[in-house]
DNA sequence: ACTAGTGTACTATCTGTACTAGTACACTAG
DNA sequence: CTAGTGTACTAGTACAGATAGTACACTAGT
């Protein structure tokens, strides 16, 4: 029986985000950083409501939605997996998804007194930070 | 008297954001691309209200977030006016937003399979053209 | 002084979403 | 058979968003 990995998040009362949403955001992240791995068991929907003091239908949402998104594999009566990486969503479909996203980062950031190549030097920052995260876990 | 600019805002009804932030984000997007100059005149609640087909308490509600961004002046009696561009948040303000949106951006691209360089070229791209945008304005 | 147009604010109602509580059923390994 | 697992459903509550309606203060023009 696989062991259960542990998953560092919290639920913040003062976060904007749905409890589910917090939930789905918190492991695609440990996923991406490679704090979970293809293969690991996640805690059991019930196991993992009483960790965060939360509904546990609201746990099986989250879970049902990464599902779904391709991150997690569901096997009844064994637990949730992390599913092996890979792409769900088309070319065409990831270019719409970066100018949504760069849309919505313009709109949070136009009235900041950043110059552009500020902002996305902080931003690749980032973004390479996050990758490296990953490689040093694989 | 003032003559009132038009502005090319529309609701989407697909669109997951609130019809008033739908409008806000409208807005903020014409200043910032310079269609709509200091001074200038926006459509009355009402008037506005007709025109997206939607309530005025929602335009008034749009408006009033606006106002307190310190976008747009309001005068009873007169209308709505944008204001001069003065900024009103703190360096350390600034700052958190720009982290906050770029937290959201990681969260929003982080399972797209383009480099960071990729993404943020392009993200550097958009904002050079709002810049751009502005200056052909002023 | 009156009128039309303006912003602001309030109450009430309805709808959709999020969350919780509870329950039941199918699956699995021991 | 049991304990633990995921999945799905109903019912209730609370909140945000939007609408409809109404009323009042302000302003410029006549």
């Amino acid at each position: 029986m696989a062991k259960t990995s542990a998953i560092a998040i919290q639920i913040a009362t003062g976060d904007a985000r749905p409890i589910f949403r917090q939930i789905v955001d918190g492991i695609r992240k440990e996923i991406a950083t490679g704090n979970l791995q293809s293969g690991a068991k996640l805690p059991s929907v019930r196991a993992l409501a009483l960790q965060l003091m939360i509904n546990a239908n609201t746990v099986a949402k989250a879970y049902g939605e990464l599902t779904a998104q391709g991150l997690l594999e569901s096997r009844k009566g064994l637990g949730i997996f992390v599913a092996e990486p890979k792409q769900m969503l088309s070319e065409e479909e990831q270019q719409l998804r970066l100018q949504e996203a760069s849309e919505r980062f313009v709109n949070d950031v136009m009235y900041l007194d950043f110059s552009p190549e500020h902002m996305t030097q902080y931003l690749l920052k980032q973004l390479l930070q996050l990758q490296q995260k990953d490689e040093n876990k694989s």
